[in-house]
DNA sequence: GCCGGTAGTAAACATCCGCTGACATACAAT
DNA sequence: ATTGTATGTCAGCGGATGTTTACTACCGGC
């Protein structure tokens, strides 16, 4: 007991966590897990991950995936919902006006707020699965709500739901061709940068977005 | 040799083709397989495309395709090769002026323009090989050239490159909530229904981009 | 201490994937 | 008609993938 055969860390130092950490934690396995697949499925798509990948990247044993998510489906499925409820917490933050201040420094902001744009990348992905797919779609229909709601007063028509899932549009857009494919000088434009373009297109394109400035 | 064995359709009845078509050619299955890949490659990516998919939809064998492409990788290359092609001959079509025309014609236009969608879905799908996706770079980083040239004159600076980047990022958006996710009201918009906020756009976004009304 | 249930592991399974080589057939030149 | 070559077919290989199963190690309560 003392000397475990196989233990590589026998439990004389404790570790540098506040509480001492467990070695074994079923919460915080699937939380690692759920990281892993969502930085994975945001930059490779969900059929170039693979399952063996996203373990080896959480430092956890491949059968954990179908122990807590049930399968490669499931924990796809869970983290869109990670990305859904960062999303939706992201719109709760924001001022009603100042869209395109919001939508800059989402897009090119520091590198904390790196997990607002991973999840806007887990949207653009799909997994084949209907459901799922029909999720992605009600939460970007919810924002471009939002926004067009921001800009034009309530109950915004067709045409106004339009121009704010065309600036949705132009967001998402932004993000792919900085993160995916690395297009200059889009990739390395700082927030600042995208400042000014960016308010010059929401003025237009959003009818009755202010000029808060 | 009268009757053969295992053919299907003895030549007594000539082929609709204006000249009897042959049986083999392999400059037309050569073809077909590469619109069959085109269309699968951009709807599902590259990943989640399998060759066997290919080509059972071209309705040839398996086989052809390593034969004419050496490999998947080197078909996809294939593909995004006619759609370089497909987006620099529209390019060259389009007027200098009337920006927002060109782009909401290309996205929303007739269905024989389907062709320049898929071009543009395919310019943003990712085989993992570091070659292509310079490609990919190098014609999106024209196109926004090319773009940038004709709204603000000859040798944009960064600035005009990066506002031109923009309004390419809203293009690619709007197809990609178009036709891979439905997004509606986005979807279904007509060409007629685009043309107004896309003019408010690139009008704001583009430098000296002329007012053709 | 020990013991039940939970967390984690290792190995394998069934299937699918891309790809290849040997073979069959159609075409064109002779 | 014969023959050489281009074109297409077929079966299968080696490996990767998602998943399951049988097992071990750990933890907390008694």
């Amino acid at each position: 007991m003392t000397a475990s055969p196989a233990g590589v860390d026998p439990p004389a130092t404790c570790e540098d966590a506040p509480a001492q950490r467990r070695r074994r934690d079923a919460g915080r396995t699937r939380q690692v897990l759920l990281e892993a697949a969502r930085t994975r499925f945001a930059r490779d798509g969900y059929a170039a991950t693979t399952v063996r990948d996203i373990a080896e990247e959480a430092g956890v044993n491949v059968a954990l995936i179908n122990r807590y998510f049930t399968n490669k489906e499931g924990l796809f499925e869970a983290c869109l919902t990670t990305a859904v409820t960062d999303v939706r917490r992201d719109e709760n933050g924001v001022p009603v006006d100042g869209i395109a201040e919001g939508i800059a420094r989402r897009i090119g902001g520091a590198a904390d707020d790196d997990r607002l744009r991973v999840a806007l990348l887990l949207l653009l992905r799909s997994s084949g699965d209907d459901r799922v797919d029909e999720l992605r779609r009600s939460v970007l229909h919810a924002v471009s709500e939002k926004m067009a709601t921001a800009a034009g007063g309530a109950d915004p028509d067709d045409a106004a739901l339009l121009r704010a899932q065309i600036v949705l549009a132009t967001t998402l857009g932004i993000v792919t061709l900085r993160s995916s494919l690395g297009l200059q000088p889009l990739a390395s434009a700082t927030e600042q940068q995208l400042l000014d373009p960016l308010r010059d297109l929401v003025q237009a394109v959003l009818p009755g977005a202010g000029t808060p400035s």
